[in-house]
DNA sequence: CATCAACCTGATCA
DNA sequence: ATGATCAGGTTGA
């Protein structure tokens, strides 16, 4: 490893396989994925992150080092019994700062498909479109996917081809721009992303969320739908239950999100029989 | 700050 | 092994 980054907590486990990042993969004790155009490797260490691959100022940003977990889940431990045993649990559990337009684009091909399904087709479309580097192939620009829609038909990717085909475009041409999206307020971000075609409620939170620094926003999916519903008896449509999240565990309620998507996650694998694989 | 079926396709469940 | 059902949701009625 190059480089050594001084950050804590991290736990890598837990921050890159939560589900919020899709193309990151653990071989042994490493992990590889991609920031920006670069595959990256990084290692868990005792107070921080060995690293290679990144500038450490980009990795720092990527794993936002300037958020203070341990003051935001000590808030939310004050708010909340649950959260304080959630916030022990899984402290090292952070939020990721991702790109955009990678975030976008990868969260409206994870509309309505499980996990296996979604990596297959966010890595097809990196395959087929992204530039190759040593290790794989990056996340493709819009303009790579814009410029060949009869490829990206090929990609299997139902109902979310032409979205995302659309998505590329207007991004390519500047009809779409993120960056702007990403300095206005929470609301705001939220209601200008969900006039893209395939941008919802929850994708629309999981991108604000994710990649724009709106850590107020608060995506509710299947699983935290469950988790409200049965843990907090809180019930309702989206805004509902999104509007609780933010009024329950205050400005920095994505975190909270992600302690109770996590909790789910391991309530269910604990569920599942062991079958010793194929 | 709701409701409900339809929707591509491959994974997963009987 | 093979058909039904489901999956990190969005849309339009």
């Amino acid at each position: 490893m190059r480089g050594f980054l001084a950050i804590a907590p991290v736990d890598l486990d837990l921050t890159l396989g939560c589900g919020q990042a899709h193309r990151w993969k653990k071989a042994g004790d490493e992990w590889r994925g991609f920031i920006g155009n670069r595959v990256v490797v990084l290692k868990q260490g005792d107070a921080g992150v060995y690293f290679e691959g990144v500038p450490p100022s980009t990795l720092a940003a990527y794993l936002r080092i300037d958020d203070d977990v341990d003051s935001i889940y000590a808030d939310m431990a004050s708010r909340d019994p649950l959260m304080s045993r959630l916030a022990e649990r899984y402290r090292g559990l952070r939020l990721l700062r991702q790109e955009p337009w990678e975030c976008l684009a990868t969260y409206m091909l994870a509309t309505n498909a499980n996990i296996s399904r979604i990596g297959g087709m966010v890595e097809e479309v990196c395959r087929r479109f992204g530039d190759e580097v040593e290790g794989g192939h990056a996340f493709p620009r819009p303009e790579q996917i814009a410029g060949s829609p009869e490829l990206l038909e090929e990609c299997r990717l139902g109902y979310r081809c032409q979205r995302l085909r659309s998505l590329a475009e207007r991004v390519a041409d500047g009809g779409i721009c993120l960056e702007a999206m990403r300095h206005l307020d929470y609301e705001g971000c939220v209601k200008d992303l969900k006039t893209i075609d395939g941008v919802g409620d929850k994708v629309a939170d999981c991108v604000a969320l994710f990649s724009m620094d709106h850590l107020e926003a608060f995506p509710v999916d299947a699983r935290i739908k469950r988790c409200l519903n049965t843990l907090y008896e809180v019930k309702g449509g989206y805004q509902r239950l999104s509007e609780f999240g933010r009024g329950r565990f205050g400005d920095a309620a994505g975190y909270a999100q992600e302690l109770l998507y996590q909790l789910a996650g391991d309530q269910r694998s604990l569920g599942q029989t062991q079958d010793g694989g194929q």
